[in-house]
DNA sequence: CTGTTAGCGCCTTCAA
DNA sequence: TTGAAGGCGCTAACAG
């Protein structure tokens, strides 16, 4: 024991150093107990206002700063939430980080992202490093499907840390999610084109196809091995259909699979039909992309020649010649809703899962128009 | 003492609760002292390859999960790094991001992003925040222009914690910095009209103006008063305008405030001049968007009447019409470099600091033509 | 209200 | 190579 009679070898060895203060310290220079200290300094407890003045003034001269890694050891509270979206560089999740962002400065809290890609194997890790981290809450846009895929998820439940599901529900999972209406957004996007007389209207959507659905009943059942939030808004094209009294036609639903390439060419056999799709419906940006550009290949022109809708607003959209309508997320809202749920979960609330559903909005521009008359564009060029 | 003789009183009360078992556990468990639980766990020191086998044996068995709290507690190292940036949903810094995330991962590492919205007071408390939470490197695109502005930034520097900077240099940090090549990139686009046959070539670029500048000369001073990135680029422009014997017109740099909306008037007036501007230069999204809303409404049509090109590219880019001539920003090899950097230095390299310039890549596509003759431009319409 | 005394789970001397 | 013991900075439980 060399340095325990030596009662100050190590403060002093430190004390000047760089490295910060301690309650201790900041107790010994205040003239009160350790406890004391801790207290007013972890406001908690109860502290006379003459000794809680000492300290505060102690701990200013000392630059006093927590080590917040102690106070989460002994408490358990990190201030921390994690998000673990697919692709922190796709806008719709960067502008939901951001809302989440936002949330958590308000509170003090403090966000680690993780991207999956859509792979439940980088998901599981993600979970796995969350867990690690002892962050105080999870926000998710979970890739998992099946409710035989979310072992990782109940994991971390298990260990109680608050979980929110965004953009997506998982089947299986009973937790709290904050999502967009999608399945009425599509729902009134096709709408608006059976208004205007179109019959033939298109779905351009992500997930890649197995097989291609040949009814209706096939599709929707293939829909259950989609991400949630697609396959709501392949439902409400269907409803739009269903309610229009308009067939559903298999060659008129295409899968880009998440690419602009694929789109292009997708698109591009779906316009060279014997009866043309006089109507498109996108849910993403690669989609629509991909599809003005097939719309151009083909040489023609919108809304004269097909009408375009795409989830997904962009500033650029509204340059576009002509402008396109677009059907805008609230991706900020959902950010900042989600994390309010974490919020109230870590507060205690264990009320049942509560499901919020964010409407979008709907944003006319000039890229929808009646359907011209079929015959010329069937010989048209 | 009351639990004192009790030896494992304690250990009883927990050990069949929800709290993941640590090294002593596993150490019991294996048969051998804490410390060989902890060395094998750890992986440090020595120990010999059976007792090794024996502790991973118990550590698999009882679900062993270090805890990272305090295993950083006691080694002071959190494998966590801070990323500041302006804004997460902005595209650029999503890409950023991303790719510091994807750096991170591969190394184990875990980002904690923070916003400020170019505010030094958000920027200020951002770096308490990361300080606090002890990440082992800080990455940061800085608002802070003048070395007076920096002293959060040296006080993170005077705890030894790395800081890389990104998109921007400081004035006044001699910090490792990671960028794109600002001035050659608008050199390079200005030169490409000229060569075009382009005389009177405007700047639309991001920053507020406190005063219109005169002339070249107090331009340049103010451009101090500015994020360097964008200083960059007006030297750029400047360099091309010199090299072609341009004469500076200040009436053909416009500040559009990153703003879309302040952009589409100031660009209105720069394209209605006696003498128009017949190529434009956007230094970001914003202000490209807004530029081609102001050709627009002055019923003129790239390239025909103007010729431009913007920095940040995007899928869009590409299906306008015509599409646009972009200059695109390695936004992941910046992160990812950026990432490289910070690893470096927590590794313990104590060399110079660096500063990495990473090449934009020029997207010719066909928003750029030589300018029509004069007299039509002028009275056209 | 206050100070004393224990831990939290880990890494790290140190002596064996 | 190994184990015992001490300490990181903090909160928490308990007397006073």
């Amino acid at each position: 024991m060399p340095a325990r009679h030596d009662g100050d070898a190590k403060p002093a060895h430190r004390s000047r150093s760089v490295s910060s203060p301690t309650v201790a310290e900041v107790a010994a220079e205040a003239g009160v107990g350790k406890a004391t200290a801790a207290r007013t300094l972890g406001n908690y407890g109860a502290v006379s206002p003459e000794a809680r003045a000492r300290v505060l003034a102690a701990a200013e001269k000392l630059h006093y700063r927590p080590n917040s890694l102690a106070r989460s050891m002994t408490t358990g509270i990190t201030q921390t939430i994690g998000v673990v979206v697919a692709d922190i560089s796709n806008p719709f999740f960067a502008g939901v980080m951001r809302g989440i962002a936002d949330a958590c400065d308000t509170t003090d809290y403090t966000a680690i992202v993780l991207s999956t890609d859509e792979k439940l194997a980088k998901e599981r890790s993600a979970i796995g490093v969350l867990i690690d981290k002892q962050v105080d809450a999870i926000i998710i846009a979970s890739a998992a499907l099946q409710p035989n895929e979310t072992a990782h998820i109940l994991e971390a439940m298990s260990r109680r840390i608050p979980i929110v599901l965004i953009d997506r529900k998982v089947r299986g999972l009973d937790l709290d999610a904050v999502v967009i209406n999608n399945r009425e957004s599509a729902h009134d996007a096709v709408r608006r084109f059976v208004e205007l007389g179109h019959r033939r209207i298109a779905f351009v959507w992500g997930p890649t196809a197995r097989e291609r659905a040949a009814d209706r009943r096939r599709l929707l059942a293939l829909a259950e091995s989609w991400l949630w939030s697609d396959a709501e808004r392949l439902r409400g094209y269907l409803d739009a259909l269903d309610e229009a009294g308009i067939p559903f036609d298999p060659e008129l639903v295409t899968h880009c699979e998440y690419n602009e390439e694929v789109t292009v060419g997708a698109v591009g056999e779906m316009l060279a039909l014997p009866d043309p799709a006089t109507a498109i419906l996108t849910t993403e940006t690669d989609a629509m992309v991909g599809t003005l550009r097939a719309i151009r290949a083909a040489g023609l022109v919108h809304p004269r020649d097909v009408s375009v809708i795409g989830f997904d607003d962009s500033s650029w959209a509204s340059v576009m010649e002509p402008p396109l309508t677009m059907i805008a997320q609230p991706m900020l809202e959902l950010g900042r809703a989600a994390a309010q749920h974490a919020f109230a979960r870590i507060a205690g609330d264990d009320g049942d899962a509560v499901v919020e559903a964010i409407p979008t909005t709907f944003i006319p521009r000039e890229s929808v128009a009646s359907p011209r008359t079929r015959i010329s564009a069937a010989d048209g060029r």
